[in-house]
Order: C-alpha cells, then structure tokens, then sequence
RNA sequence: AGAGGAAUGGCAGAGUGGUCGAAUGCGGCGGUCUUGAAAACCGUUGUACCGCGAGGUACCGGGGGUUCGAAUCCCUCUUCCUCUGCCA
C-alpha cells in the first residue's frame, strides 16, 4: 500500500498516477487519507499524554505504599479512575481511526510508473514488440486445440467435469508429459538464470493474502477453505514473496531471486464464457513464478532482465509472441508497471497472455514490511518483482495448434530431452 | 488424537506483582594494545509510533481479563518440545 508521508509530499503526481487508472475523485480519496493520519497522530499524542499520567501515577502509589502512607495512596488511587476512561475512550478512538486509515489505503491501488500509458481498458495497452516469425502457416483445416486434444487424447476435459468441475481438467499420457517437460525445463531455465527454487505451500493465510494485495481487492477470485479460513494460491507469487513479510535483509544480499512451480488456483468469477475454451482459462493451472526482492536503485534493471528472461523461454519454445505494456486501466492493482507475454496460438487465430511480468515497487513491501538495512544502517522498504515464466496450459494450446501437422504435433526441441519424445501421435 | 512441559532482545538464558525495556553470557559494532592478527581490556549494541527538541508511548508468542500498577496472576488461541497412539 502506499506511505501516507509520501502522498502528502507528492499529492499531485499521485492524484495523476490514479487518474491514470481511471480514479476521478483521486484527490478527495489522498485528502481524506492525509486527514485521517491526523487525527492519528494527535489522538496518538492525546492518548501518549494520558497513559504517562497514568504510569506517572502509579509509581507514586507503589511508592507510598512502601512507606506506609495508605490513605494517601487510596487518594491517588481515587484520581486513576478518570484517566482510565479517558484512556478507554482514547484508545477506541484510535483503534477507530487506525481501521478507516487502513482500510482506505488498502483500496488504494499502486501508482503507475510515469511511463505507464493512460488507458481504460486492454484495448489501450502498448504492443512494444512483436516478434511473429514463428507463425506457422496452416492449413484450411488446422484445428484448435480443444479439437486436437481429444483427437490425440491427451487432455480429458469430461473426466474433469466428473470428478471436480469445469476448468479441471485431466491431462493423460503425452499430455501430462508435456505438462511435466514445460514445468521442468521451465525451472532448470530459472536455476540457470539465478533463481533459488522453492517449492511452497499451495494454501496461505490472510496475513499473506493482504502481504500480496490479493486481499482484500480480489477476495472473490480465490477459492477459500472457510473452516481453517485459508486460501488456495492464485499464483506462487504470494507465497513465495511473503517469505520476507516481516523481514529485514542486508543490502548485499539483495537482489533475491527465487523461481517456484505450482499449480494456481482461479475462480475467474464472472470471466467464464463462449470466448473461453479449452485450455483458455482454467480454474486450476500449472505456473513456474519467478520473483525478485531488489534494491530500489536497481529494480528497474531487474524488471527489463526478467522481460528478457521469459522472451528467451517463449522463443527457445518456437512461438510467435508480443510484448505489451498494460495501460493504467489495465493495470493489476499492486503493480506499478506490468509486460505482458502474449503468443499467437494460429489454429484459434488469437492471442493468448502466457507471462505477466510487473514491479510493484514499494507497494507489497509496505504491506509486507520487507525492508533491506542500507550502508547507513537505515532500513529502506525494498522493491518486490515477479513474473510468469511461464504458465503452462496457454503454452501447450499454442504449441497444439502452430505444430499441427498430418503426422502428429512436433515437441518444440527444447522440450524434448524432457518428454522423451520429438512428435505427439495417435 | 491423548498426557505433560515450554514460548523473554541476533542467539543462549535469568527474571513469579512496582525500582524491569528487562540481569548475565555469546555474537555484532567502536576503541586501547599490536608490524598485522588473535587474546585481553574499555565502551556500545532491540523495534515501532508521536514530538522541532527535551522527551513520551507501546511491545517479553497472539488476543482478552484482574490490578492504582503485569514479562510476572487468570482466561483463550497459536506454535514448539517430550511421551503414548495413528499415519505418507
């Protein structure tokens, strides 16, 4: 969330960041936060002054005790009654303010980096590359996916339907090998790149929900498990970054690099519908997640280093792909600039976000209170990264459907020490 | 799952109602000594919030309570350890 210090110093450009996303009323919603910190602060003070009487107070009735002067220690006694319910009133007061203050700032999205384009919807965002080389020229009859898997039996969408529900699929055979190969090579590339792997719990705690900022703006698109009050993970994302809530690193250390598969877990409420076949949009998805804690100095550099780490994936697979810039509008609600992966998945003629690459800045870190102690000593709120790299069933549909051929689907060579096979077949 | 025990500063570990934000040791940092290092010795060393400052407030696993006053007493939750049971 963002630093009330900050908004008060910088009022404008944040009023304009949110205007970017598309927030009309931005400067009465800052005012309101800078006022309520205000009254956070007097009432601190208001509140401080009351509890030193009372400590004040107290000593000299421990003190009068000892020397045997009762009745002038049952008189103090008598004076400690009015500052325990000014305390009682002060403290809920406070407790009040506190509540409205957070619970403003955390409806509050990030600020989009300046160079982040105005827009309202993904209609708006900035193509910054496309590399279509790879497009595949098909054949009047070339099929999509959804076709291709039954015809080759390797993803069992009916078998999902059966024993959980739509957007659960089983994957068989070649397909759950290419599943496995994609998540394997996925992760050795990262290794390969400096990431740490780790292999996380799929369910997180609130504490993690809001360290992330899934809570409390996207509470309705992760699956809770109500009697533990837990949430399945929407991407590793989360509990890979809240490893560090609450902690303070050392400067040296940073940049962290961790990369983690697991599978994600979406209802994508209110998104599901005729456009969205296949493996399109699932509830449940293999993704391989690389995230970076870094140096605020440096956390720019890291975010051009992880675009150029998935392009390398998505090339190194053989697809035709376009890197956007997300428009204001677009902007997921922690980040502060986000790349979008997208490959063209020919059979279908469309194209599908495959890798979503953001810097939240000091956005999540604030939440988290993941800091790193400067040469001063000073601790500084880091920068928070993360990217796809990369999600699985959107990968497998394009490969289905740009290396169909007579004789069967070709596996993207890369891929092939890992499947063990160069060509699906019947 | 049952019985018992425990949770204190970076770590170890004292502290059972006031003088305790907390002894002591280790570690860290600074210094003395040394050609350099080690050892020894001296000093220093938690976090957050409020305040221009002096200073104040809060924090001894979390939450609540008793009390003029709680690390210390009570309730509750969580976690860990030991023993028993079950189990991939």
């Amino acid at each position: 969330m963002l630093q009330v210090n900050n908004i008060q110093e910088n009022l404008d450009k944040f009023v304009e960041g949110l205007g970017k996303r598309g927030i009309q009323n931005a400067k009465d919603l800052l005012n309101e936060v800078i006022d309520l910190d205000d009254q956070r602060k007097k009432t601190q003070q208001e509140l401080d002054e009351v509890k030193a009487k009372s400590n004040q107070l107290a000593k000299q009735i421990g003190q009068l005790f000892k020397e045997g002067k009762k009745d002038e220690a049952e008189a103090a006694k008598a004076e400690t009654a009015e500052l325990k319910e000014k305390d009682k009133a002060l403290s809920e007061q406070m407790s009040f303010i506190q509540d409205q203050l957070l619970n403003k700032l955390y409806n509050i999205p990030n600020i989009p980096n300046p160079i982040v384009p105005a827009g309202k919807s993904e209609d708006d965002n900035e193509v910054v590359k496309v590399d279509d080389s790879a497009t595949p020229t098909l054949g009047e009859d070339a099929k999509p996916h959804w076709d291709l898997i039954s015809e080759y039996d390797i993803i069992d969408f009916e078998l999902g339907n059966k024993v959980t529900g739509a957007g659960f699929p089983f994957y068989k055979g070649a397909g759950a090998r290419m599943v496995r190969a994609m998540i394997n090579y996925f992760l050795d590339e990262a290794q390969k790149a400096g990431y740490v792997e780790v292999q996380t719990p799929i369910l997180i705690n609130e504490d993690s929900g809001y360290g992330t900022g899934q809570l409390p703006d996207k509470e309705g698109q992760m699956y809770g498990i109500t009697d533990s009050n837990l949430f399945l993970i929407p991407t590793a994302e989360v509990p890979i970054t809240n490893i560090y809530r609450d902690v303070i690193v050392n400067e040296a250390e940073l940049p962290i690099k961790h990369v983690g598969y697991t599978p994600c877990f979406r209802r994508e409420a209110g998104s599901w519908g005729a456009h969205v076949r296949g493996l399109n949009r699932l509830h449940q998805f293999d993704k391989v997640e690389i995230v970076q804690i870094a140096n605020p100095d440096k956390s720019y550099e890291l975010l051009d280093e992880m675009v150029a780490h998935v392009e390398k994936l998505v090339k190194s697979l053989g697809l035709p792909y376009r890197i956007l810039r997300l428009c204001g509008g677009d902007l997921g609600f922690t980040s502060a600039i986000t790349y979008d992966f997208e490959v063209y998945s020919a059979a279908q003629k469309k194209w599908l976000e495959v890798s979503s690459v953001s810097n939240f800045e000091t956005y999540q870190a604030n939440r988290l209170k993941l800091r790193y102690k400067n040469a001063d000593n000073k601790k500084q709120l880091a920068h928070t990264l993360n990217g796809s790299a990369l999600a699985v069933p959107r990968i497998l549909a394009a490969i289905l459907e740009n290396n169909q051929t007579p004789e069967g689907i070709k596996v993207p060579e890369v891929l092939q020490p890992y499947t063990g096979m160069s060509m699906i077949t019947k």
